[in-house]
DNA sequence: TCTGGGGTCCTAGGACCC
DNA sequence: TCTGGGGTCCTAGGACCC
């Protein structure tokens, strides 16, 4: 018997969301981002005018005179993604939160349940997203991930598409490869320059001439389940975080390894922020330089014990920082990566007494946060995080408010 | 597209071992 | 040691996603 999978996307979430929760901005076109100065999210009434990620504000305004710009505000966003999920597992337990606006959702068994096709099915959950959320959704139904993530897409927005009912062929035939779910630009173009230009080109290829083009194992289950079979299963169970990263661009691009080492000061501490926000210790830290060609040098270090401390994994990264800074090399931007994690109560005490010492880091850092939640975050800087002005002078290089 | 930020998954190839 | 072959483990980085 085969699966019946769907898959949920909100229409353009973000603007939906504050549509709702201010009903004055209801049917105006409407971007979120004001921000960071780009836009994150269009309104369907400001996507009909033109308007949409990837164009600049500027653009936007000239596109649509009339164009409102509001700041993203992700708390909102996220109650809203919460709403939907438990809406969807009213229905299935078998609910996937794939990210802040989607889910997948196995219902498998439910026509039998109430006595209807699965169209019908997923056409009562989907009302009932929309009546309780007031937001739209694009909607998909097939036999597996790749195929309902393909159809939610095909009549969007507020539409519905069952790849059970539609020509297959045609269907696949109409989606450039390059669009699919799993395949970006690199590979879009590897595959264009062998006459795979369609996802029915590519679902038709054999087995072999996947082999002979050395295909991995990502491109192997997509074309699985391009022709129908389940593959991918769904993630179900609410997994604790594999990483936290932070990274930060800046301009000007900066070969100064002061600069550098001050930038990821910060990283550092904003992704132990993070960590200990979400209680949770990290057991590998890797620390990385960006260059203005976009390529990445990082480098790992594993902790004695597990740790969301800044001052040991910043002396460590200070201590490792050579072994990835080159001399005259322009980097625009640092990273720091937070993986290995496990939750705070779960760290083993080593026979040496580094636990001890990590606790006391701990303690500090819990007053630290407490100022924090009081005064502000950011109240508190490891002196690291200070600029050092041309005259040797430390300052304290706080984000601009606007 | 002159390119932000936070994630996941996969794999080539080096390190290490017998 | 100048010299095989094979297996496993791990990490740095690539590709992709929203």
């Amino acid at each position: 018997m085969h699966r019946a999978i769907v898959h949920f996307d909100g229409d353009s979430f973000f603007a939906s969301v504050e549509q709702v929760l201010n009903y004055k901005l209801k049917g105006k076109p409407l971007v979120t981002g004001a921000e960071r100065g780009a836009i994150t999210s269009a309104s369907i009434e400001a996507k009909k005018m033109g308007v949409g990620r990837g164009i600049s504000l500027r653009d936007a305004r000239k596109l649509c005179p009339k164009l409102l710009v509001v700041p993203s505000n992700y708390l909102a966003y996220s109650i809203f993604a919460r709403r939907m999920y438990n809406i969807v597992r009213e229905f299935t337990p078998f609910v996937e939160e794939y990210s802040i606006d989607e889910c997948f959702a196995d219902i498998t068994g439910l026509d039998k349940k109430y006595k209807k096709t699965y169209e019908e099915v997923v056409l009562m959950i989907k009302e009932k997203l929309e009546k309780s959320l007031g937001v739209t959704f694009g909607v998909g139904l097939g036999p597996n991930k790749v195929l309902a993530k393909a159809a939610s897409k095909h009549r969007k927005p507020a539409g519905f598409t069952s790849t059970f009912k539609e020509n297959l062929e045609e269907f696949l035939k109409n989606i450039p490869v390059g669009k699919l779910w799993g395949i970006g630009m690199k590979t879009a173009i590897y595959l264009n320059k062998r006459g795979v230009m369609t996802a029915l080109d590519f679902a038709q290829k054999n087995e072999g001439w996947l082999e002979a083009h050395e295909l991995a194992k990502p491109y192997k289950e997509m074309w699985m389940e391009l022709q129908g079979y389940f593959v991918k299963d769904l993630s179900i169970q609410h997994q604790i975080a594999k990483s936290i990263i932070q990274s930060r661009t800046f301009r000007p691009a900066s070969s100064d390894a002061k600069v550098l080492m001050m930038q990821l000061s910060k990283n550092i501490q904003g992704s132990c922020d993070h960590a200990r926000r979400s209680k949770l210790r990290a057991g590998r830290v890797r620390f990385y330089l960006k260059t203005q060609e976009f390529s990445y040098k990082g480098f790992e270090i594993e902790m004695s014990v597990p740790t969301a401390t800044p001052m040991e994994i910043l002396k460590l990264v200070r201590e490792n920082f050579d072994k990835v800074y080159r001399h005259g090399v322009l980097y625009r931007a640092t990273g720091v990566c937070l993986y290995s994690l496990v939750p705070e109560g779960k760290v083993a005490v080593d026979l040496f007494g580094e636990s001890v010492k990590a606790q006391k880091n701990v303690e500090i850092f819990q007053a630290v946060d407490q100022i924090s939640k009081k005064y502000g975050q950011g109240t508190i800087f490891l002196g690291s995080g200070m600029k050092v002005t041309e005259s040797g002078e430390k300052v304290l290089d706080l984000p601009v408010v606007k």
